[in-house]
DNA sequence: TTGTACGCGTTATCAA
DNA sequence: TTGATAACGCGTACAA
């Protein structure tokens, strides 16, 4: 059997409090003792009982992750698991543990909060809805949303990658580059972040050219079923849409730069103008939002906006810490800027 | 504050222990006491305190998923990744939760072992020394290795894809589709993944053609540093020099058709390839491992073999769970199936 | 500086 | 079918 405080005490002739003193530096204790108490603890290889430890305090010192299979292949999802990383870091270095929970098929954040398993909890904006804000204010039970919720903007505390800004600067660096007449392409809107993402292409290309959204998906299209949410879900109809518009608006002079919500979009962009000869950059221009691990290799290597994971899930988690330590701290929202990685299919004319 | 099961007894006018009878179904119970106690467990909206179960009971209930941020950011990681949605599935149904902790940099498994944190750990190979395997097993603690080891390959339970015979299918393959000069082109062999692919591209070769495996790193190169571990790491040098070989071996009649080792590999031999006018797949054939969000849409479309992430992840829960279950329980090794998805780059002379 | 005594919420043993 | 009682291992007033 594992030793207990009662073992050290019992060895060195002292009682057990003052050993969970020394363990926990809660009080002064005789230079003496301390040396005579870590020797015992050296020598029956003593480690504190964790659970026994959360219960006296009434703590249990985990956050939980609530991940949501809905996301499950989706750009959401990679998203998220990028800032696992960084979570798991910041909360180790707060002496934090997390624990991962699917928020489906059951939802999993009311038992978490109930059975006292978690301190606080990340929470992914579509695991968030009015029912579940709720209830966790009614608990005062803190958590944080990782991604702008659609719902609760102000009344949550949330961390997000500043997409209106990114856009917005994705813009600017194309007009800088010469293109004039940049278009935007998305999947649809019906997330925050491809809103945002378009708000932001419109703050920036407003002074440029009028603004121009092309949405992939039919407008009556139905919201995509998780089991098909794979790269797969293109139909060639689709694509092949996507692919004859793009050469189109470039060979009608309605289109000089492509600004693509994701990198599937900005491949068939890429793809169709280089079928139809069109030089990239120098006849036209293309940036992609999330630098995926084949950007650099794309033809030309693509220009991206760039989502920094690690500081995002850094801020989250200390944002969680930040209001479990003081309790009924007003909401905060933060975001985190991106960065555009200038890779050739923007360079322009006159090349970078 | 929360109600507890002593809440529950006074209410009612039972003792507390008739109250866990009911809530865990470990003795019969008169129907009438039941029906009074469960609606007084409505009532107090009771919910039984998970922290002091794990101290009675002597087991935490959660499995400790160990991460290595060596990894972040490389194919292991995405890997690694992909099966956390199956494995927190697996161990939800068997009432487990699942605790995410990172290896670096200092060591976590030690601490959550003796802490009694977790009941038992999935590990990924590249945190698996010989001094862990021994701990581990001189303290009898249940663990599976996600994906096969260097070490301890016998002595440890373990759960891979079976990357031999998916990599030896895949030249089947090939060889079906009227390619008879198969090249296989991989990083390096530094991993045990990337040699078992090697093997069974041997295997599958060797009635065909005289293997030939080409490597992308120079053999006297060092170990990937990890805060370079990201696609950028290919040099330009290296990019160009696997371009001009793979067109060369083509022009020269020495390759009718490549097995890559990984999608970065695929893509430049796909460019190369396209580049110098030579057209796959009726010239040339191109099979990839993993199946990357973007492979269905390179030009031609990549037939890639295929990692079934989820079947490896539930796997790697239900013998972790049985080990746990099964105390000293002989190690085992469980290999998944790969599956290959054809696509056109694959499809031959006569197409598919 | 140290010890005593109790509580945290639950499970388990034993007896009734 | 139920009730005392004692763990489980630790933290912490309170007292000394």
């Amino acid at each position: 059997m594992a030793a207990t405080i009662k073992d050290i005490a019992k060895m060195v002739g002292v009682s057990p409090s003052t050993v969970s003193r020394v363990v926990n530096r809660t009080a002064p204790i005789s230079e003496e003792t301390q040396e005579k108490i870590r020797e015992a603890m050296k020598k029956l290889n003593y480690h504190p009982n964790s659970t026994a430890r959360n219960l006296a305090s009434g703590a249990s010192c985990t956050i939980g992750l609530v991940i949501d299979a809905a996301d499950e292949g989706t750009f959401a999802n990679s998203f998220f698991n990028r800032s696992v990383y960084a979570i798991e870091k910041t909360l180790q270095e707060h002496a934090y543990s997390l624990l991962i929970t699917n928020n489906r098929p059951v939802s999993s954040i009311r038992s978490l909060v109930y059975e006292k398993r978690v301190d606080g909890l990340i929470i992914p904006p579509a695991s968030l809805d009015e029912e579940t804000v709720k209830f966790l204010e009614e608990e005062h039970f803190p958590f944080v949303v990782l991604g702008e919720p659609e719902i609760g903007q102000t009344r949550t505390t949330w961390v997000d990658v500043d997409n209106r800004k990114g856009s917005r600067e994705a813009v600017v660096h194309l007009c800088r580059q010469g293109f004039r007449r940049i278009v935007m392409i998305v999947r649809n809107d019906r997330t925050v972040f491809a809103r945002n993402r378009i708000y932001g292409y419109q703050d920036g290309v407003t002074e440029i050219c009028p603004p121009q959204v092309i949405y992939v998906e039919e407008p009556d299209g139905q919201p995509r079923p998780p089991e098909q949410a794979d790269a797969e879900f293109w139909t060639d109809g689709q694509a092949a849409k996507l692919e004859e518009l793009a050469v189109r608006l470039v060979g009608e002079g309605k289109a000089d730069a492509f600004l693509c919500a994701d990198n599937e979009i900005a491949y068939h962009v890429l793809r169709a103008l280089r079928g139809a000869g069109i030089r990239i950059p120098e006849e036209a221009g293309v940036v992609t939002f999330d630098n995926y691990p084949l950007a650099p290799f794309m033809d030309p290597p693509l220009t991206a906006v760039d989502v920094d994971t690690s500081r995002l899930g850094k801020a989250a988690a200390e944002l969680l810490i930040q209001s479990i330590h003081e309790a009924d701290r007003p909401p905060r929202q933060v975001l985190i800027g991106a960065s555009l990685i200038r890779r050739m299919s923007s360079a322009g004319k006159e090349g970078q």
